[in-house]
RNA sequence: GCGCCUUUAACUCAGCAGGAUAGAGUAACUGCCUUCUAAGCAGUAAGUCAUUGGUUCGAAUCCAAUAAGGCGUGCCA
């Protein structure tokens, strides 16, 4: 499934073993002690002066060697063989660092295996076929969705793209409470509106939900069914109003979320853990832990003993389960009865507080806690004209993720939301999402693959040929400073996705992507592609060609549209 | 009170398994379209990396304390 082709990694490999080799003929010469080498590091420099890469290999090495760094520096440098490998030059620079400088060879080398690995290119294996069970959104049925289901949705889509491509076996899941309080709460609020159609005095509880869609579903429910449920008893009143308005709402979430380009594999329903016993199991298996204890008639679970800052409660006093217990039913179905390795939570962050009890729970089960991943996400400050935009026009409530994509591009969304990582405070700027410039970044990027479909249009017709350039099989050198920059950077595109799966943080990618487009106009303002030279055309085209593919490869792991022209 | 998160340029943010001169975009100011998409490029200016200590050859990055802000701390979810 995927191509092992990294070559940032396989440059860093190389030059591991080129500085081992150097050391090993330092010592048979006599020129240094033969002592163990200290672990060194390989990295890429913030200053493109310094070379490729850098090493710190002879400075870690002052200390056993007592020797100055720059001198090992030196001879190390005298030591190394590069011929036959991909740098053509070493230096010693700075403190002692040894900076490397990559040959010709490298830079088309890497064109041609990004042309060839094509929709392949940057995916990774890391994951090992690992099974991930990502749950997002998991809105509450009983109403719209708010801004910040938009930005967990956006956040949470992208992510399992992400852990895909790092060879992950990812499951896109959204958990529906269709029980618990807050579904009384939602029976309570539509009786109330129901009972209000046929008297005006009757009056709505203050808790209710006060929404709009709550109005709507008691009229359509009385268009259907008239009065006939207001002489009824409360319970069976409330009970046909749910299974009316429920279904409508998770129709609903479902709809609006696959405009936000958002499928699930599973929808999984909170309820259906009450109905099988999952409930009742759980809790007989946490009392079996040896960590409950009942008290004023309530049943208490320890969450003390594993670090939390109080004891919750599993069973009120009143025999129901709070919402706790169905959670853990929930994660236990997870990780042992479906056996994912892996769960991974996202939730706004005032849940946090909630994840050492969760944590608490599976450990008291004997389910190792760091199975579970929980993405904490900050909250979202909508801003408009310069001002926080809270109430949307139609509710007077908070913005829903319906407002939202009314007021911006799904690209925008999808692109904005993941420009940060969670944990970030966000400000969204909505006059910046709607911007067709190049200020706003969703459309600088889109632009840069625009452009590459237009001057491969222009250039072939221009060379007469039909859809053979490039020719991949021999590239001749890039040269200029734009086109090794470029190259350096779509090299790093692996590393990157890497990156990202293993923070569970999709956002270097989102940033990655607007460094490469940022390269591509660089090079496209100062290269020459249509009236070039035929082999420098061709090299060129092929560049464009895997900057290209790689900015699709992003683009479609954020399912954000790849313009052919803008 | 206790816990989690945040604090880097005027604004929005990168950088944080310690490394060589702290970056980008926006806003401000200058240039560049008879030449492949100007939705673009080039340039100028802008910093006590919240504060104070510590760790060491070296700290925006690690540790501690302080300050400011956000969020938690229900027999709500």
């Amino acid at each position: 499934m995927s191509n092992f082709i990294n070559p940032v990694k396989s440059a860093v490999a190389e030059l591991k073993e080129l500085i081992t080799d150097a050391f090993g003929r330092l010592v048979a010469e006599g020129k240094i002690p033969a002592v163990a080498i200290p672990a060194f590091n390989i990295e890429v420099p913030a200053n493109q002066a310094h070379g490729d890469f850098s090493s710190n290999a002879a400075m870690v090495c002052a200390k056993p060697l007592k020797l100055p760094p720059r001198e090992i520096a030196t001879l190390l440098c005298g030591a190394l063989v590069l011929e036959g490998s991909h740098f053509k030059k070493s230096e010693t620079a700075g403190p002692g660092f040894i900076n490397f400088f990559l040959s010709e060879k490298w830079f088309s080398k890497t064109v041609k295996d990004i042309i060839t690995a094509g929709n392949d290119y940057g995916k990774s294996s890391i994951g090992n076929g690992k099974k991930i069970l990502v749950e997002f959104v998991s809105a509450n049925p009983t109403g719209p969705m708010h801004i910040g289901n938009a930005r967990g949705g956006a956040l949470g889509d992208c992510l399992c793209s992400v852990l895909s491509a790092a060879g992950f076996c990812v499951s896109r899941e959204f958990y529906i409470n269709d029980a618990g309080n807050q579904i009384e709460k939602f029976a309570d609020s539509l009786e109330a509106r129901y009972l209000q159609i046929f008297n005006k005095e009757h009056e709505m509880p203050e808790s209710a939900y006060q929404g709009e869609d709550i109005t709507e579903h008691a009229k359509n429910f009385a268009d259907i069914h008239g009065d006939k449920y207001a002489g009824e008893n409360s319970a069976l009143r409330r009970e046909a109003l749910v299974e009316y308005a429920l279904p409508l709402n998770i129709k609903k979430l479902d709809d609006d979320l696959s405009k936000y380009r958002i499928t699930y594999d599973k929808w999984f329903r909170e309820s259906t853990l009450h109905e099988s016993g999952e409930v009742e199991r759980i809790t007989e298996l946490l009392k079996k832990s040896g960590y409950t204890y009942e008290q004023e008639g309530a049943l208490w679970f320890k969450t003390t003993a594993f670090g939390d800052e109080k004891d919750r409660v599993l069973i009120r006093a009143n025999g129901v389960p709070t919402y706790y217990v169905p959670d853990i039913a929930y994660h236990y179905d997870k990780l042992v009865t479906r056996g994912y390795d892996t769960a991974v939570d996202i939730w706004g962050a005032d849940h946090h507080g909630y994840v050492p009890r969760m944590k608490a729970a599976l450990q008291a089960l004997g389910i190792d806690p760091d199975r579970l991943k929980v993405i904490i996400m900050q909250m979202v400050r909508l801003v408009k004209n310069g001002e926080a935009y809270k109430l949307s026009k139609r509710s007077g409530k908070a913005v829903t993720l319906e407002t939202l994509l009314d007021e911006i591009p799904i690209d925008a969304a999808r692109f904005f939301f993941n420009l940060r990582e969670a944990n970030s405070h966000f400000e969204f700027d909505l006059d910046l999402a709607i911007e067709k410039t190049s200020k706003n970044p969703v459309y600088y990027v889109q632009y840069a693959h625009a452009r590459i479909c237009s001057i491969q249009a222009k250039s072939r017709e221009e060379a007469g040929v039909s859809g053979e350039l490039p020719q991949t099989s021999n590239l001749i050198p890039p040269t200029t400073e734009e086109e090794l920059a470029l190259i350096r950077h779509l090299a790093a595109f692996p590393d990157t996705i890497e990156l990202a799966a293993a923070d569970y943080d999709p956002s270097p990618l989102t940033r990655y992507s607007m460094e490469l487009a940022s390269l591509f106009h660089k090079f496209y303002a100062q290269c020459r592609i249509k009236d070039a030279e035929p082999d420098l055309m061709n090299a060129r085209l092929a560049l464009c060609d895997a900057v290209k593919i790689t900015l699709k490869n992003i683009l479609d792991m954020m399912k954000i549209e790849c313009p052919e022209v803008m």
